[in-house]
RNA sequence: GGCCCGUUCGUCUAUCGGUUAGGACACCAGGUUUUCAACCUGGGAAGAGGGGUUCGACUCCCCUACGGGCUGCCA
C-alpha cells in the first residue's frame, strides 16, 4: 500500500501549507511548502494556503507578503485564495462551544498565577508539570462569574496513536497529554484548535508539516475524535539543520528564502535541491519539477534531519542554468537583479546578454557568476581592466595584440577563421595559444574569467572587437 | 525532569535479513584545456557504542551516548 491510501478510502488529495506570518519565509518552511505542493500536484490533488495569523501580537502583513513572494519565486502556486485563520475565529469559537456541549471540553477559571503556582509546585516535587485544572469536573453551579478558557477534556487513561506516513506508528500515553486550551479567555482560538477546525473545514486529507508538530498531532487527534471528524494522514518531516547539525538559525547564514533569491540561485535549482533534501527517489539527483511531481511520494521521505550543503545547491543550480532556455534565463536574471537591489539591465545590455547567453549558461552556477562572466558584453568602451587583467596587458602582450589586429581585420568572422588567425600569430611568434588568449581576454573583457575568447569575438562583432583591441594595444 | 523522534562516507542519500554497503556533491591525484566552468581517469572516505534475536544483521529488539522536538491563554 502506498501512503496515499493508508486510511483505506481513496480521497482526492488535499494538502496545505500553513505558515505563521511572523517573519520571513524560512528555508525549512519553504521545503514543507514544496513537499505539500509536489504531493498535491503529483496526485492531481489540491494545494491550499492558509496564513496562521491567530497570534495578533506577532503577525504582520509584511510577513504575509514576504511569504507570498517567496512561494511565488519558488513557483509554488496554490489553489483558491489564501485563507486567513484569524478571519475564521468565529467558526473556531463555534466548534469550541460544540465541544463544550458534547462534554469534550470544559470551562477553566484558573488564573495564570494559579497555573504558574501549580507548575512550580510540580517542578519542586518532581511531578509532571502538565497542568491539572480543578475545574475539569466541576459542577457548573459552582462556576464563578469570571473570565475562563475552554479546555479540551482529554482522556486521562489509555493512549493516543498517531499513524504517521513518515514516522510510523507513534504511541502517546494519554496521561502525558494535557487539557490544552482551545479558546482563550478573550474568546480567540488557539492554534491547536484552529488548525484542526480549518484542516477539517478545508477538506485537508494529508497534513505534511515539520516534525516539531509530531507531539501536537496526538493532541489534535483528540479534537478530531471529540468532533467525530476523519483524522487526516499525517506526515511529519524532519527539520532542516545547519551545516554543523544544529538547528538552523541566523548564525548559519541565510535562513530566509528571499536571501537565496538575492544571492542569485535559480528557482529551479532551489526546488531541486530542497526536494532532494530529506526526500529521495533512488539515485536520482538532478530532476525537473515535472519529474519530481511524478516521483514524489511520502514513502521516500527520510526520518533524519538533513543539513544544508551550499556546494551541492550550487552544483544543481549550475546544471539547471545550463538547461534553461535563454529567454527564461534572461527573465529570471532580471528578477534577480531587482531582488538583489542591483541596477536593472539597459536595453543594450539585454540584447547583448541574450546574444552571449549560449556561451555563458553552462559555465555559471549562480546569476552573479554568470553576470561576472558576461561583463565583456555588458560593459561599454573603454574597457577598464580589473587588477588581474591589467597585469595581463604588459608591453609584450600589447605588442602581440598589435600584431594580431591586422589578422583580425582581414579574417572572416567565423569561429574557425578567428582560431586560424590567432593560431597563425602564435606560430609565427613561436608561442602557445595561451600567451595570446590571456591578453586578448583582458583586452576584450577587462577580466581574466570569461567565456572563450573566440565566443567573445563572435558576440562582440568585428568592429567592437577591433576597437577594444586598439584601445588596449594603443 | 517527563514524553516523543532521530543516528550509513565530510554532506545529501541508496539499501527495506544474505551486497566487494551503491550513487551524487565535496575533497585529493593525474589528464584535457586560451581563463573560469565543464569534461575524462584514478583515489581516500560510512553503518554512534554495547548487548541480544537469527544460520546470517546497516536492516528486528533492548540499553547507553549524542542530536532534535514537545512539555504556553506561541505557532
Amino acid at each position: 500500500m502506498t501512503s496515499s491510501d493508508r486510511d483505506g478510502a481513496r480521497r482526492p488529495v488535499v494538502t496545505r501549507f500553513a505558515p505563521s506570518p511572523t517573519g520571513y519565509l524560512h528555508i525549512g518552511g519553504a521545503r514543507t511548502a514544496l513537499f505539500n505542493w509536489l504531493y498535491a500536484r503529483g496526485q492531481g490533488g489540491t494545494f491550499l494556503l492558509r496564513i496562521e495569523d491567530t497570534d495578533r501580537e506577532r503577525s504582520t502583513p509584511e510577513a504575509t507578503a514576504a511569504i507570498l513572494r517567496g512561494l511565488d519565486w519558488l513557483g509554488l502556486d496554490w489553489d483558491g485564495e489564501a485563507v486567513s485563520q484569524f478571519e475564521r475565529r468565529d467558526r473556531h469559537a463555534e466548534v469550541a462551544r460544540e465541544m463544550l456541549a458534547r462534554g469534550a471540553a470544559y470551562k477553566c477559571f484558573s488564573t495564570q498565577d494559579e497555573i504558574e503556582a501549580f507548575r512550580e509546585a510540580a517542578r519542586a516535587e518532581g511531578r509532571s508539570t502538565l497542568f491539572q485544572s480543578p475545574w475539569r469536573d466541576a459542577d457548573p453551579a459552582t462556576h464563578p462569574d469570571a473570565p475562563y478558557v475552554i479546555r479540551m477534556k482529554a482522556p486521562r487513561d489509555g493512549e493516543t496513536v498517531v499513524e504517521d506516513a513518515v514516522q510510523g506508528t507513534v504511541t502517546f500515553r494519554n496521561d502525558q497529554l494535557d487539557d490544552m486550551v482551545c479558546l482563550r479567555s478573550d474568546g480567540t482560538p488557539t492554534y491547536m484548535l484552529a488548525v484542526v477546525v480549518d484542516d477539517h473545514d478545508m477538506g485537508v486529507t494529508h497534513v505534511i508539516r515539520g516534525d516539531d508538530h509530531l507531539n501536537n498531532a496526538a493532541r489534535q487527534t483528540m479534537v478530531y475524535h471529540a468532533m467525530g471528524w476523519t483524522v487526516p494522514v499525517w506526515a511529519h518531516i524532519p527539520l532542516i539543520h545547519g551545516p554543523d547539525g544544529k538547528k538552523l538559525s541566523k548564525r548559519h547564514g541565510a535562513v530566509g528564502l528571499e536571501e537565496y533569491q538575492a544571492m542569485g540561485y535559480p528557482a529551479a535549482g532551489m526546488r531541486n535541491y530542497l526536494a532532494r533534501l530529506g526526500w529521495s527517489h533512488g539515485d536520482d539527483e538532478f530532476f525537473t519539477s515535472a519529474q519530481a511531481m511524478d516521483w514524489f511520494d511520502l514513502d521516500g521521505i527520510g526520518r533524519a534531519p538533513a543539513r544544508l550543503d551550499f556546494k551541492k545547491l550550487e552544483n544543481l543550480c549550475g546544471q539547471h542554468i545550463a538547461v534553461t532556455d535563454d529567454a527564461a534565463l534572461l527573465h529570471e536574471i532580471e528578477a534577480y537583479l531587482a531582488a538583489a537591489a542591483r541596477p536593472p539591465l539597459t536595453a543594450a545590455q539585454r540584447t547583448g546578454l541574450t546574444s552571449a547567453m549560449y556561451c555563458l549558461k553552462d559555465r555559471a552556477k549562480t546569476f552573479p557568476e554568470l553576470l561576472e562572466k558576461a561583463e565583456f558584453v555588458l560593459a561599454n568602451r573603454p574597457i577598464v581592466p580589473d587588477e588581474a587583467a591589467a597585469r595581463a596587458l604588459d608591453p609584450v602582450s600589447r605588442g602581440i595584440l598589435a600584431e594580431l589586429t591586422p589578422h583580425m581585420q582581414s579574417a572572416s568572422w567565423s569561429k574557425d577563421a578567428l582560431e586560424a588567425a590567432v593560431a597563425a600569430v602564435a606560430q609565427a611568434r613561436g608561442i602557445g595559444l595561451g600567451k595570446i588568449a590571456g591578453p586578448l581576454r583582458a583586452a576584450l573583457a577587462g577580466r581574466t574569467v570569461t567565456p572563450s575568447v573566440f565566443d567573445m569575438m563572435l558576440v562582440l562583432g568585428r568592429d567592437e572587437t577591433l576597437a577594444r583591441l586598439s584601445d588596449a594595444a594603443g
